[in-house]
DNA sequence: ATCAATTTGTGCGTATGTATA
DNA sequence: ATATACATACGCACAAATTGA
């Protein structure tokens, strides 16, 4: 773990520790002893207090990912980062598949309006179109990994709220209103700082890290049958290609 | 711009201000003006004092992204994100395309190693085969949009470093060695904070995200031919992915 | 059972950075 | 520019828990 952290950056010590720290968890590399160094070691190595090193490894604590006891050190709870591989026939549980043992999908809210511009252009319908809108949360073993907005063609797709709620899964909402398969066209990738709503949406820290995608899925006809936008944990998932 | 800055989180709100700004302006929010708005209507937004509005214009006044005048306004210099789209055919010059006028890649350092684990499985090679070193850096227009670590068969292509400082790509160096075309098999994608090795070699500033890819090409024959682990930054690019 | 070494937990004083008014 | 409040970071000291000799 190379590089020294950065004083007066307006990003805290403690908060770059623990970003750092977090992201040589997920990579594997305390996997010999389970355990995270001790403060004094890892103090020495980024060349701050050892109290700084506290605060890094109370946050990460916080979030669940280590723990610390007294006389012993600091264990590692977890260091799963779920595969979502991209491809024609991307799904989130199928593309999940055993990395998890129980995926949900929640409905948090739904509404029928007119499309703007972005949803239109993405649809190709017309500005103003009917469009039922979906918010949901994906979660995997209770831990939530992705929030979405999701934009469907209101003329085909009235009953998705209900579907959606009923089946909790995209896949399955499509197949009850008619729809047995569809095709990932489109997936724009980008990232950002998480925003006030990621950190109650996805249980996360102010300064984390979201992965955005933009997505198009489309029948097998080519017929554009939804849109969404949706926000990942960026310490928590990977995206992959295979072409 | 909705949602508020946050205190006591580790990250400055001048600094949870600034990215927020450079994420709007690259969104195209302000697009109509050309311009930031006003600071007093800054801070009144984002619930602060004005001077903390300033400490984050004069952020990204010096990341070159903002330029104020006295008695006008803020005027916005650059708002670009480069796409790159990820396929069977992902190159980054062709890939760049009409995006930027010119684009560089340097070779900043090369060697001949031996494969470590992570290359030796990415390159199907037996842990300890000799390998080809390449780290680069690609520039469009000036400014530095990726920095890489390239692996290549050593048996097949010693040559590459002479070549890429050539020709500064590495499809034309692949072609300039007898391999003229090429595939790209995997792409993983992930997000971090950006390092201290990041900040110098892609002139950002601490605290911002860098896009990391994984990759691995095949010749035509599906034989690995290069692994690449790529950091970008990521208020400057997006990927797509068309299937 | 005891002891020493290691490691986390706690307290306090001080200096500097951040943000407001 | 000044004053005030709070967050961040450091340095030192000591307490409490765990481990292994």
């Amino acid at each position: 773990m190379a590089g020294q952290v950065q004083r007066q950056t307006g990003v805290a010590l403690w908060r770059q520790i623990a970003d750092r720290i977090r992201q040589a968890i997920s990579a594997g590399a305390y996997d010999e002893t389970g355990m995270v160094p001790p403060e004094m070691t890892l103090a020495v190595q980024f060349g701050v207090n050892r109290h700084t090193v506290r605060s890094a490894l109370a946050a990460l604590a916080q979030e669940g990912i280590v723990r610390a006891v007294q006389g012993r050190g600091t264990l590692i709870e977890r260091k799963e980062r779920l595969n979502f591989p991209i491809s024609k026939r991307t799904r989130f549980n199928s593309g999940i598949g055993e990395q998890a043992r129980e995926t949900r999908g929640l409905l948090l809210d739904h509404g029928e309006e007119q499309a703007n511009d972005e949803v239109a252009r993405w649809l190709k319908l017309a500005p103003g179109t009917k469009v039922i809108r979906l918010e949901t949360v994906r979660k995997a073993d209770g831990r939530p990994v992705s929030s979405a907005t999701s934009w469907f063609p209101a003329a085909r797709f009235a009953g998705m709220p209900d579907a959606y709620e009923t089946t909790e899964s995209i896949t399955r909402a499509f197949a009850e209103l008619g729809l047995s398969d569809y095709i990932r066209a489109t997936t724009e990738i980008t990232a950002a700082h998480a925003e006030a709503a990621d950190l109650s949406a996805l249980e996360l820290t102010p300064g984390a890290i979201v992965l955005i995608t933009k997505a198009m899925n489309t029948d097998l006809d080519g017929v554009p049958v939804q849109y969404s936008v949706t926000r990942f944990a960026a310490d928590r998932v990977q995206f992959t290609i295979e072409n």
